[in-house]
RNA sequence: GGUCCCUUCGUCUAUCGGUUAGGACGAGAGAUUUUCAUUCUCUAAAGAGGAGUUCGACUCUCCUAGGGACUACCA
């Protein structure tokens, strides 16, 4: 086999937003390519005129260009193999739908879908192919004179792949390595429908993957059945010595129960499973997306990528898009489905967010903090993340019940910071924290801590850790957890002295004042 | 139903005939702590079952069981 530029595709079609799947799918085809140094293509597959979602294909690229996964041509990309849109490629397919036809590798078939769903009411199993094929309206059955008169006369057909029974096909798999599957038991795929014009997924994958020089085939194992129909389509062509090499990856699985992961268990079980917000046009229906979710695109590729591969001892789990392109081996990729695992993808997220530089958490959590009517200086707030952003959160597992984590996502951060621009209002007695920590004689304490703190000149956490410190020691008190609720009125919130440093001296002395009122 | 694919800790996985079966997430315990956390340390946790092949099988073969995909004029 000769050395061919790698060339490899992500062909989705505009049916809808990019199932977290195709994610993975479109990252293992882009780190394949890099790795060796060959193109990555990005091709639309709506051959399928009547599914077509507008917004799609602007969803899927906008998807991309945020995580990072960059085509070198291809739809909104450019490049001299277009056009990349397989519904403006209609006169290149015609032509060699023609030579299958010539060539009798391919037949013309008048049956209607209704006459289709009747035979197959009747007979169990019913399969178009060369069992049956005699039996059935087409141009194997009806004079040539007669196809014509038919076609002349308006009557819509399909052509048909003519396979030829009882031989083994085999499809050498990257992963999976040699399947061996009889022809027998394929159908007489439809390769083009005269309704639209238009090629059906088989004819226009191995037409555009030949036409286009891709080198290896990519792609979810639902594919896997059919890879025997294309390896006979590239033979009928004779485009066998340029076929391209398959590797068909397992699929995505639910975290609980069985079965792939479909586009509906995202909302039901509470985590996105497409990388952006979508919004459907016809239903309204809204989708929430990773990036929404407060998800660095880091994050979701270092997760994906490690769904269904891992570079075992070569490298830790913590990958860049570079370290991916560097270890991945796509030989190495596991045959079997792989469950979704979304507290993993939070543990990623909150690796990166904690590598984020404290400015760079600013713009997000300047937008959260305006949704709570709150505004400041971006140096405060830099501040507050700096105090915050290791700290803990609760949240509802999908189970339903409370549990606490570390902070994961931006938008976990504001509930926790309001105290840091608003003065508690309330207290509430039966509060855990302020029941175990608020005594009778807490008052007169914090009374007398007002008195020492009224003598710190330097408010800073250094200035009131030389006056405080020394207090505490000589009093014998501790007075941190009465200190904490006055001025966060929770069981929360970063070290004492930086936060009074960061509230101030008369703030800090008035919400003490105000806690004693409160709470007597 | 038919065809094909798959099967190592709860989850993602490493191992390419010889290992105390390793790591990560999650779980549990302890230490640290000025709250909640973080961090650190430790622990528990796996070769679906059965036959072979072999000096020796998680690794190769077969059977069984279980899971998955496909079975459209959809991709």
């Amino acid at each position: 086999m000769q050395e061919r530029k790698v060339r490899v595709r992500f062909a989705p079609s505009p049916t809808g937003p990019l199932h977290i799947g195709g994610v993975r799918t479109a990252l293992y085809n882009y780190l394949f390519a890099k790795q060796h140094g060959g193109d990555f293509i990005f091709r639309i597959e709506d051959t399928d005129s009547t599914r077509f979602v507008p917004g799609a294909e602007d969803y899927i690229i906008e998807s991309f260009r945020w995580l990072g996964i960059t085509f070198d041509e291809g739809v909104s990309f450019g490049g001299n193999h277009g056009p990349y849109r397989q519904s403006e490629r209609r006169d290149i397919y015609k032509q060699y739908v023609k030579q299958l036809l010539d060539a009798g590798k391919a037949y013309i078939a008048f049956d209607t879908p209704e006459e289709l769903n009747a035979k197959r009411e009747e007979i169990d199993n019913f399969q178009y192919d060369a069992t049956t094929r005699l039996q059935m309206r087409n141009s194997l059955t009806l004079s040539s004179e007669e196809v014509e008169a038919l076609i002349q006369s308006g009557h819509q057909y399909v052509v048909r792949f003519k396979i030829e029974p009882g031989r083994d096909v085999v499809v050498d798999d990257i992963i999976r390595g040699r399947v061996v599957i009889n022809s027998s038991i394929l159908d007489d795929k439809v390769l083009y429908k005269s309704a639209d014009e238009l090629p059906t997924y088989h004819l226009a994958n191995i037409v555009d993957d030949h036409l286009m020089e891709v080198s290896h085939v990519i792609r979810g194992e639902e594919w896997l059945p059919s890879a025997p129909l294309h390896v006979l389509l590239y033979e009928a062509f004779g485009w066998a010595d340029t076929m391209p090499r398959f590797a068909h990856l397992s699929l995505l699985l639910k975290p609980v129960g069985n079965g792939k992961l479909s586009k509906r268990d995202g909302d039901k079980l509470g985590f996105p499973v497409f990388p952006l917000e979508w919004h459907d046009p016809k239903s309204g229906e809204v989708s929430s997306g990773y990036r929404e979710q407060g998800y660095l695109p880091q994050a979701v590729v270092n997760f994906l990528a490690l769904l269904g591969w891992n570079p075992g001892e070569a490298h830790d789990e913590m990958m860049s898009l570079d370290d991916l392109v560097k270890y991945f081996d796509l030989s190495k990729c596991s045959k079997n489905g792989a469950k979704f695992d979304y507290v993993k993808a939070q543990w990623f997220n909150h690796q990166y967010l904690l590598q984020q530089t404290d400015e760079a958490w600013v713009p997000a959590f300047t937008d959260v903090l305006a949704q709570y009517g709150i505004a400041s200086t971006p140096e405060r707030m830099a501040e507050v993340v700096r105090m915050m952003k290791q700290k803990v959160i609760e949240y509802q597992t999908p189970q339903g019940e409370t549990k606490k984590r570390n902070v994961s996502f931006v938008s976990d951060l504001m509930p926790l910071c309001r105290f840091f621009f608003e003065a508690p209002a309330d207290f509430n007695r039966e509060d855990k924290f302020i029941k175990k920590n608020w005594k009778e004689s807490t008052a007169a304490e914090m009374a007398q801590f007002i008195d020492v703190l009224q003598t710190v000149t330097d408010f800073t956490v250094e200035g009131l850790k030389a006056v405080v410190d020394p207090w505490v020691e000589q009093a014998g008190l501790r007075p941190w957890n009465p200190w904490r609720i006055c001025l966060v009125g929770a069981g929360l919130g970063p070290d004492m002295y930086e936060l009074a440093a960061f509230l101030g001296k008369d703030e800090t002395i008035r919400r003490m004042q105000y806690a004693i009122s409160k709470l007597g």
